[in-house]
DNA sequence: CCGACCTTGTTCTCTTGTTCACAAAGTGCC
DNA sequence: GGCACTTTGTGAACAAGAGAACAAGGTCGG
């Protein structure tokens, strides 16, 4: 009789979508919601976004819909949005800079407190109102703040080493930026950004659908007769 | 007896991470590797790296490995990075900068080829040896320079139009920065990164650990009635 | 030239995720 | 109060992906 609390990876994914979504609704005075309509919003299947809510023990109103108030409540709770996440970026260059600047952080419970580098000529100078510490300074700094994510944004080669400082440090949440492939224990989560993987698999599509065009202009009746082999 | 040529997606998005772990032993000179010693540096599983490659059509040599070079070749030409693939990024704010700054872009065939803004204040100014263009030039822009790949970096309100105009210029291709959920027609490729889900979903796996940690040390009835109480 | 050894390519099974379809449940009109 | 209508929550079918296991194929030492 087990609590049936295990969310699956792919909806917690999807859980944020949700969630601006209904911030956004709801600063347009809307009360209610329906799957179907927050489906449209979120641009996924309507069945998925109940089967998703579900999962949060959601009580929707059948004949209704959502209240969008308490949907956001619960799933803010689930998400751990009830509390701050203080974050540390790792690596003020041209990224952890932007980053730093981005107001959209501190926003939503994720305040940028502290900037590392391990630059000798950066440390000790100031950003975006935060004194830039060295990586040295990362426990202490994990004590005084609080900080529960790390933001690597240092070059690939530091990548690996930074994670295992930051997990020795007791950061559990790493959010990577760096074009490496970096590993940390069970007990700590990482996520990555990759943004030359982005590309390359939005060439292959491109390719893709190229190759595709020229084929189907070509292929005529040979293709169906192939296809239907299949 | 129908080519088998269709790649799964979930091995698309991990050719490029193979691709750059074998760069990475191709400089260090090793010309031949074993799957399981290319799993083992990218992060995945020995079975896993045979199955994506033999997608590929590739041939490993049984009791041998892989030709780390004629890999890079089909990986490449699978990929679609035979060619240039022009990039113009709308919105030069903040990260728009950062990324227009960035150099690893260039390298690896995809070369910045536009900044575009609306602010008439940024147009006609120069950034990063490019004059930033009005969005209005778009369709100027792809013909000239043959755009083939957009990324948005502008506020979440803009993105849903500039991705219908990248279309409308004849961009296949479209890598989303903002926070909204925008879509494109069948025949474009839209790929998404969004900062704010990767905290959240941080912050998901962040919360559930320290819960787990307490579940764990006092498990039985007492977390139940602790729970409950929440 | 042969046999021990190694590594691939692929089949099979299991797990995870998606979608459909529909009964159950509630609303609000009349 | 009852009935037509809406929308949820979920069971079941289907699809995609992961991983284990192993036969087939090839190498290399002797
Ligand atoms: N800039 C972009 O737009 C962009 C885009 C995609 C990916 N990236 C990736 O993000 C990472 C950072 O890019 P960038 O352009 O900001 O690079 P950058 O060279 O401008 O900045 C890197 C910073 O990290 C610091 N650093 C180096 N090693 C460190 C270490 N071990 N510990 C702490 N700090 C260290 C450096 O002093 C420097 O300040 C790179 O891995 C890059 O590939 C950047
Ligand atoms: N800066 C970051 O580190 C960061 C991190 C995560 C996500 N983002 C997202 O990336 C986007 C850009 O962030 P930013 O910090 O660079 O913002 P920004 O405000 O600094 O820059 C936005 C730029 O886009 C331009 N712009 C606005 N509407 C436009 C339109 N319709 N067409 C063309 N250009 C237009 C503006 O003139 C401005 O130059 C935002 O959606 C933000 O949420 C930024």
């Amino acid at each position: 009789m087990e609590r049936q609390r295990r969310i699956p990876e792919a909806t917690v994914a999807r859980l944020p979508v949700y969630l601006r979504t209904l911030l956004d609704v709801q600063a347009d005075g809307v009360t209610t919601i329906s799957s179907e309509r927050l489906a449209e919003l979120a641009g996924v299947n309507a069945a998925k976004v109940r089967k998703d809510l579900s999962y949060l023990g959601s009580f929707g109103t059948r004949g209704v819909g959502y209240d969008v108030d308490h949907l956001l409540v619960q799933m803010s709770r689930e998400l751990g949005l009830t509390r701050d996440w203080p974050v540390a970026i790792v690596g003020v260059g041209n990224l952890g800079a932007a980053l730093a600047n981005y107001g959209g952080f501190g926003d939503r419970g994720f305040p940028v407190a502290a900037l590392i580098d391990a630059d000798p000529t950066k440390v000790g100078t100031i950003f975006g109102g935060h004194t830039i510490r060295h990586l040295d300074d990362l426990p202490a700094l994990v004590d005084e703040l609080g900080i529960a994510i790390g933001i690597i944004a240092t070059p690939a080669v530091g990548a690996q080493e930074v994670a295992d400082r930051l997990v020795a440090a007791g950061v559990k949440s790493i959010l990577n930026f760096a074009p490496a492939v970096v590993t940390v224990p069970e007990q700590a989560t990482l996520r990555k950004v990759d943004l030359a993987l982005e590309l390359q698999v939005l060439s292959f599509y491109g390719q893709r659908d190229s190759i595709g065009l020229a084929l189907r202009e070509e292929l005529g009746v040979a293709a169906a007769a192939k296809n239907s082999g299949a």
